[in-house]
DNA sequence: ACCTGAACACCGTTCAAGT
DNA sequence: ACCTGAACACCGTTCAAGT
């Protein structure tokens, strides 16, 4: 009876930037940036690539909705409350954005043009140092750290090919083996990956907890100096 | 009398890993990560692409030989001094490394093949950290916080255009002027980059240093703390 | 042993042409 | 207004052929 009655194709819901960009960040999120291709994407969406360009300028400015898109998913930290909790707040939601997104840390830092959502996460950070009780000053000092730190992580992490402790210390218990006839030159190596990672792990979230926490325990020593 | 008797082309040097990889860096220092193509180097070179598989196994394998080649130009910390300063010494190392060598930052993490400079530092770190008197756990708890602030500050540093105090102020002005429509929402980018770094500018040098001392600082209560 | 020409399977992007 | 085919100027890499 009522089957399709128009033409086969999915009935291709129309193409628009909110689309292209939401497919990109699911390709980017599936198969790794490298597999980002106009071509590929387009595919994806069940067009040609040069549809694409209907809906952003080029790729870069693809680039550009794509981070800001992650940007939107950081919680951005609330002024006047407990500042070092909400800061926390702020750095352990953008640990996992970037961790859903790993595309994304190559990407976030350093673009010309910053979106909204970039835009939002960074006044509402000052907002909260500065309600804290930090000079101007040591509010750029005190924001730079911990963007340096929060980003540096997740640097480290997103190129990191094992994620969980086991993982981790399996492939420190293989590097040992990989790198045997060279084991005499690196005594502490030994020592600290061989002897303890590889049986302990690693964990990611205890680790960025302890750094994160030497920062802001720091900075509130130096906030209450004066 | 006695000029060129050979054939005249600039009696090319044969082609060697070694040069290959010296050459491969001066052109990603000079033109950036994306302009280091197989066909650029080559033409560099005064050769063809092709020849330079008879040197390196691929792309990847050029890049891994240009990282080790920048970790070998950090300086590695000395066990059992001034633990402190000798950590500076090496922070303050990696950073003119990246900085002369922009394109590594992003290739210098996460690479599955370590080669021996890297593996150098990194025992050296932890050597540094173990004649201090952290214990393992800390020893590495150490390690990390100190690598992602490094790297995380070279990141935002690398893929920002302005580099000097007055660039920043400039470019901090501009952006004010560009985003004016939406100051409003952003009450405290305005207070902090408007007010106070539009006029004072940012300098990287000091920044990295405070940062540092905020980690270290507090990594040396730690571990006096038992 | 080292170098090369031609080729393959890709890129991002432009442009004129279709609907 | 939106989509497409063909084309351009690139990529990394393989392979058979030259010296």
């Amino acid at each position: 009876m009522a089957v399709e009655t128009q033409e086969n194709p999915p009935k291709r819901t129309p193409l628009s930037r909110a689309r292209v960009l939401r497919a990109a960040i699911a390709l980017a999120d599936a198969r790794g940036a490298e597999e980002l291709t106009m071509r590929k994407l387009a595919k994806e969406l069940g067009v040609e690539a040069m549809s694409l360009y209907n809906h952003v300028a080029n790729k870069t400015d693809l680039l550009d909705g794509m981070v800001d898109i992650v940007f939107g998913e950081i919680e951005a930290p609330a002024a006047g409350g407990d500042w070092k909790a909400e800061l926390s707040k702020r750095a352990a939601s953008t640990r996992e954005a970037l961790n859903r997104h790993r595309w994304a840390i190559g990407e976030m830092e350093g673009r010309t043009t910053h979106g909204p959502n970039n835009l939002h996460i960074h006044n509402a950070v000052l907002g909260c140092l500065r309600a804290a009780g930090f000079s101007i000053e040591m509010t750029v000092h005190a924001m730079s750290v911990q963007d340096a730190y929060i980003y540096g992580f997740a640097l480290q992490q997103s190129d990191m090919s094992s994620q969980t402790p086991e993982d981790f210390a399996a492939e420190a218990q293989r590097q040992m083996v990989d790198y045997a006839e060279a084991l005499s030159d690196y005594p502490h190596l030994v020592e600290v990956v061989g002897g303890h990672v590889a049986k302990a792990g690693y964990d990611y979230d205890n680790e960025f907890t302890f750094g994160l926490d030497v920062i802001l325990d720091r900075l509130e020593q130096l906030l209450s100096q004066r």
